[in-house]
DNA sequence: CTTTAACCCTGGAGGC
DNA sequence: TGCCTCCAGGGTTAAA
């Protein structure tokens, strides 16, 4: 599933593959997605030029000339990969961005949990569309420090572990990197959010900070380029995960055996001696 | 207000 | 081999 460094690594490909390039052709196959894509797509982008793509959380952002600013998510399966206009279509390849010179971006979403909205410029600034009003800060983009970690946890008896899945405090901690985040901090994903102290709050900020810019640099040296990538379909980032699906085998750091629990319905990871509810 | 659970959807795994 | 059931997952909303 895409996680951030996915998401961003898919960001910088777009950007390179159709950064001020102008939209020529959009033919949509499926507008069943999350939400159906909005009858007003393509004709509002059409012959527009792509001056911007940026990522706020999960989600980014094309902003189309001065017309507005196209909302994609990825979902859990999504993908977007440049190909060139006449590929033939796979099942599950939901739409294609066209542009000129050649240009081609494929969308494809076999699970369609992903979204494209639509945010036309004179509803305002972009950042306060709805979807994206209420997230939490870029852990990438510094700010990420254990006071805002304690500021944004304080009185709250909701385990680690979901308040950081929750996003509003801080945003691209998917259900993969909170694990892997909560073991390298070494903290019991069921401690209650409220409870954190400032040395724990300090190994979190730098946990996650961590872990996402170690996935995102073997993201970019493995694939180089998510977009261009010719590996399989689907295939995301080789983790090397130190407790992320590996129930049962021994902890890298002492070797206990790593113990699977469910919160909030979800999978959780974590090594019992590592991450210790009481410190 | 907080917390929980259901939902959307498909591919893959496991049981028989 | 094939059919059936179950489950995973992110993000959102309805319900408790």
């Amino acid at each position: 599933m895409p996680e951030l460094p996915e998401v961003e690594t898919t960001r910088r490909g777009i950007e390179t593959t159709a950064l001020n390039r102008r939209l020529v052709a959009m033919p949509v196959r499926e507008r069943r997605l999350r939400w159906p894509i909005p009858d007003c797509l393509p004709d509002c982008i059409l012959s527009q030029t792509l001056l911007a793509c940026q990522r706020r959380g999960k989600y980014i952002l094309m902003q189309f000339g001065d017309q507005g600013t196209l909302l994609v998510h990825l979902g859990m399966s999504g993908s977007i990969r440049s190909c060139s206009p006449e590929t033939f279509w796979r099942p599950h390849d939901h739409l294609q961005w066209e542009f000129d010179g050649g240009q081609c971006l494929r969308y494809h979403d076999p699970r369609r949990f992903g979204s494209i909205l639509w945010h036309p410029r004179q509803a305002g600034p972009v950042l306060e569309h709805p979807r994206l009003a209420a997230l939490g800060i870029e852990p990438l983009e510094g700010g990420l420090s254990a006071e805002h970690l304690l500021k944004g946890t304080r009185g709250k008896a909701q385990s680690i572990k979901q308040v950081l899945l929750a996003g509003q405090i801080v945003v691209g901690v998917g259900n993969i990197y909170a694990s892997e985040s909560l073991f390298r901090a070494r903290i019991h994903p069921e401690l209650p959010a409220g409870r954190l102290t400032r040395a724990q709050a300090q190994r979190l900020a730098r946990a996650i900070i961590d872990t996402l810019n170690d996935a995102l640099s073997s993201g970019g040296s493995t694939l180089r380029d998510y977009v261009n990538a010719t590996g399989e379909p689907g295939s995301y980032f080789d983790l090397h995960a130190a407790v992320y699906e590996r129930e049962g085998q021994p902890c890298r750091q002492c070797g206990s055996g790593i113990r699977r629990m469910v919160q909030g319905q979800r999978a959780t990871y974590f090594c019992p001696r590592c991450q210790r509810l009481r410190r």
